[in-house]
DNA sequence: TAATTACTTGAGAGTTTGTTCAATTGAATC
DNA sequence: GATTCAATTGAACAAACTCTCAAGTAATTA
C-alpha cells in the first residue's frame, strides 16, 4: 500500500470524496508546507538543537547567558561541571560549531561567549515553559 | 592539579593577586550562575531540544508548525518523509513525550498538532537567524 | 464476525554520541 | 631554551540513538 493511496482514503474521508485531482491538490498543499521549510536553514537548527540537547553542554551555555554579556573561561566553568576538562573542551568545540558560542584568546586562558542566538533560544525556552 | 587552583590563578592573573578568601569569592559567584540554572527545568528543555535536534522530527514539527493552528495525521506528514511509518510513529511519540506535538483520535486517523512551546522555539529559531 | 485499515510497539542491527585517557599545541615563565 | 600551564585533539569504547521489520492493537468496513 502506498502512502499516498492512504492519503486518498483520508481526504476521501474528509470531504465526502476524493478524485485524482482532489489528491494532486492535496499533495501540492503539503508539498508546500515542505518547502516552507527550507526557508528554516534545516541543517543548521538541527545541528544547534542537538548541540543544546544534552545535559553538559546545555548547562555551559545556561552559564555563559547567566554571565550576562560577560565571557567566561574553561578555567571557571570547570568547577561547576562533573565531567573531564577535555569533555568541556569537546562540549565548546560542537558549541563553537553550531554557533551558540564564541572563543576568544587571552593569554594562555580561552574565553568563551555565548552568542546572541544561544540567548534568544534560552529566552524563548524561558518565556515558553507555562504555555 | 585540582581545578579551583586553576581558577585561583586564574583570578590572579585578572587581579594582581588571589587570596583564598579571593577564590571563596569567585566560586560563589559562579555558583550563583550555576543556581540560575536550577529555574530552568534543565530536564524537560535538554529533552525538548534533543527531540527537535534530529531531522525527521525537527520536519514534523516544521510542518505541523507551518499548519498554522491545523493538525495533520500521519498519513499527510508520510509522504513527504523519506522514512517508515514506524519510524515516523517513533518520532511522534518522542515529540509528545517532549512536550512538542500532541495527539488527538479521529476515527481510525490520528491528528497531531504541534504545541504552543513548540511554535515558540521555532519562532525564536527563524528570528534570531541573522542575529 | 472476519477482514481491512491506520497506526503503534518491541526487538534488533548499524550508527552516532559522550566520555575518558594519552598525547599535543601554543603561550607564559623560569 | 626548557619547563610549566591551559586547553585542545585523537583514539577508543560503552551507551544511546534511529531506523527497519514483524507483530500487535483499536477502529472501521465487508
Amino acid at each position: 500500500m502506498s502512502s499516498t493511496e492512504r492519503l486518498q482514503r483520508y481526504v476521501a474521508d474528509e470531504c465526502g470524496s476524493c478524485t485524482d485531482e482532489d489528491l494532486s491538490e492535496r499533495l501540492a498543499e503539503l508539498e508546500e508546507l515542505n518547502e516552507s521549510i527550507g526557508g528554516s536553514d534545516l541543517e543548521t537548527d538541527v545541528e544547534l538543537l542537538s548541540a543544546l540537547g544534552n545535559e553538559t553542554r546545555y548547562k555551559i551555555v545556561r552559564m555563559l547567558h547567566a554571565a550576562d554579556d560577560d565571557e567566561l573561561c574553561v578555567c571557571e566553568l570547570s568547577p561547576l561541571l562533573d565531567v573531564s576538562d577535555s569533555a568541556i573542551s569537546h562540549a565548546l568545540s560542537k558549541l563553537t560549531d553550531a554557533g551558540l558560542v564564541t572563543r576568544r584568546k587571552e593569554g594562555k586562558w580561552r574565553m568563551y561567549r555565548a552568542t546572541p542566538r544561544a540567548n534568544a533560544v534560552l529566552v524563548a525556552l524561558d518565556g515558553s515553559r507555562s504555555l
